[in-house]
DNA sequence: ACAAACCGTGAACCATAGTTCATAAGATAC
DNA sequence: GTATCTTATGAACTATGGTTCACGGTTTGT
């Protein structure tokens, strides 16, 4: 008998379709306003059936949300790792994030509610290793942008202003993305991005 | 008799004195996490007493949401109106924005949770005036983005990209801020606020 | 001084939603 | 084929919190 028998390959699955679906409600409505209830329906399971698989409503949250941040932070911090100057390596960062984000839209979303709007989110406080991961992302942001320092490349400042102000203009054009997909494409949210932070908005000198 | 009464003027002081306590306790805790009974407490009332000021919960949210809003957007508004070449109004809108936000913290959440967040706070919907407010804000600073590209002061771009993007990296620095004001000044975020935006981050040429 | 109007009270009421558990259905082992 | 163990079920239980309302105290007006 194989170690993973057809049950427990099929309670994977089972679990795998609860988190789909509570994915999908709690990226939309978040976590207060979506029901257990509501997620055993659209899972097409029964309420009692939840609890099989996860603890409490806390515990189903947690882990989805720890998945979600682990698949995003793998993807962006590899993306940072890849070689060239650090000019080079932030617009691939850039350029996957807005890529990734477009893709996994109600997954963003979650992303989203943990890094961003964490403070407004009333989980927050549910999630601390999934805080811990999103940190991991942002310290390897930091670490490119002191590198670039170092190099003279970017303006000699606390790199923990650069990793803010990044991310800051960086989240505002992939909200703008994941709420109005159709008006804008993921290159030009990158460009944007790109062109704000590296390159001069104003044309003229004072 | 005068036409405002001392009582009519002991019930305004009460029904203030509701909304400072649910602004407090909103900003801090998200519209689902706070109760009824937790603002009627704060406030030193009984439960019963703040249905004689609000219909119903949503409606207690949505007088504080919406007198925060209009408060915050009158400074704002006023700010980008000033004289000066459309960089100078943008900077003074920057430093005013730092300046009102270190100053109100728990009224700066609740515009937050308006503005940026207002996506992932369950509250969303309950808004539809105070969201008109805000959008005033918006449109008056593409406005002068407008105006700016047209002089040939900023790059040739969709002005609406640009409010997103200063919004993008001001709002992170704010909320920076917001959470840590020991660590930075409102002068110190306002200026990188300004650096990124107008100068350049990257000193290098390709 | 009396009545009417007003304000504040908080226990009781009710709706919602998280959680449990006895039971049924199905799979696995022998 | 039967016994056993696993999984799924959903009605019932419980906790939480929004809302109501009958009441007591106080101010206002005559």
């Amino acid at each position: 008998m194989a170690k993973v028998t057809r049950r427990e390959r099929e309670r994977q699955q089972h679990r795998r379709e609860v988190l789909a679906a509570a994915q999908e409600l709690f990226s939309r409505k978040g976590f207060d306003r979506t029901s257990m209830a509501e997620i055993a329906e659209r899972a097409e399971f029964a309420v009692g059936t939840l609890y099989k698989f996860f603890k409490d409503k806390k515990t189903l949250y947690r882990a989805l949300i720890l998945d979600t941040v682990q698949e995003f932070a793998q993807v962006l911090t590899t993306a940072l790792k890849t070689r060239g100057t650090e000019v080079e390596r932030l617009e691939r960062y850039i350029e996957t994030k807005a890529d990734l984000f477009v893709r996994h839209i109600p997954t963003a979303r979650l992303y989203f509610a943990q890094t961003a709007g964490a403070k407004y989110v009333p989980t927050a406080g549910l999630d601390r290793d999934a805080r811990a991961v999103c940190k991991g992302v942002l310290d390897a942001l930091e670490a490119v942008f002191r590198a670039g320092i170092r190099k003279g490349l970017f303006l000699k400042t606390d790199p923990r202003m650069l990793v803010l102000g990044l991310e800051g203009v960086g989240n505002a054009f992939l909200d703008e993305l994941i709420e109005r997909p159709d008006d804008f494409s993921a290159e030009t949210m990158a460009g944007m991005t790109k062109t704000i932070f590296f390159e001069r908005i104003r044309l003229k000198a004072r």
